[in-house]
DNA sequence: CAAACAGTTTAGCCTTGGCTAACAATATTG
DNA sequence: CAATATTGTTAGCCAAGGCTAAACTGTTTG
């Protein structure tokens, strides 16, 4: 360590309570993140599956490709995974229906977002951006403050 | 519209108001969140930096190895795109360094990630989950939900 | 000061999630 | 009912972000 340090001075580090955690932690919460990326889009899919069913009563590759702002071919590319996951079936030129194990899927990914979504609105964030941050957010949401949010909304509402 | 519908019956739309958002903004909320992910390995990676230059002086490719639970290949093929987006200078088996851009960079991930952080813990959430929270929502939350985020925090303290 | 160890880089592989272009099937409509 | 429009699929491309294995550099130490 004997390179000169043209960052030396800044950042200082802010607060002295906020030094680096410990390596195992670090790494979990890094390891935790990456791990949600793994399974994110393919909530979103199912999410959406679902919500289109619920709605629309059918859930065609070419809305889920406008909604999502993406091509059909990759929403094509997307089921054929959906399939081998077991979490939809789909017939060619038909609607998509969702598994057991999708809709279980679907419901969990819906509470979870509305939960962050009105969690959001309570804390007097403008729907438009409520939206978008919840879409963002839902997936690194732990079940603990998941519950706190919940809480939260339901004290808000009472005043 | 003739298909037979498995999933008919539920989800059912839970609150009438729940009804699907218009197209584009559905497709705005996608949209931000793929764009989200597009920078934020790269922003985790300069604030990580950043920190490790602050509170140990240097930046090694084995310690942001170790940090992440990650392989050093893939840090060292990391560290290359970080030198082209000119976020880092490096010099081969030497200490990183932020340039300015890198600082900035830095400094914003930093600030953005604290203010989630101490939001969570003034919610109520234990410290170790509040740590993973704030890893994966840090980039999904928006200015506005920030600045509400960091009010927040600040009237807790006061009370 | 040579050998061993630690740290770094490179090469080459894999999967994901995008894309476009070309083709195939279905639906709509003149 | 043929032509056209819409919708879905396939093939093949790309970049990102992982990995292991092997080679190389630098540091430490017997």
């Amino acid at each position: 360590m004997t390179d000169f340090n043209p960052n030396a001075s800044l950042p200082a580090p802010s607060i002295p309570g906020d030094a680096l955690p410990p390596v195992e932690q670090h790494a979990q919460q890094y390891a935790t993140v990456r791990n949600a990326h793994e399974t994110e889009l393919i909530e979103d899919y199912v999410e959406l599956i679902g919500d289109l069913l619920a709605h629309r009563g059918e859930a065609r590759a070419a809305d889920i490709a406008n909604r999502m702002a993406v091509s059909q071919a990759t929403v094509s590319k997307m089921i054929r995974r959906l399939n081998e996951l077991e979490l939809v079936t789909s017939k060619p030129y038909r609607s998509l229906f969702l598994t057991e194990a999708g809709q279980k899927m679907a419901e969990t990914s819906r509470a979870r977002h509305d939960i962050v979504l009105h969690f959001l609105r309570a804390l007097g964030v403008r729907d438009a951006t409520a939206r978008i941050d919840a879409e963002g957010m839902e997936h690194h949401v732990s079940d603990e403050t998941l519950a706190i949010m919940q809480r939260f909304t339901e004290q808000q509402q009472k005043s």
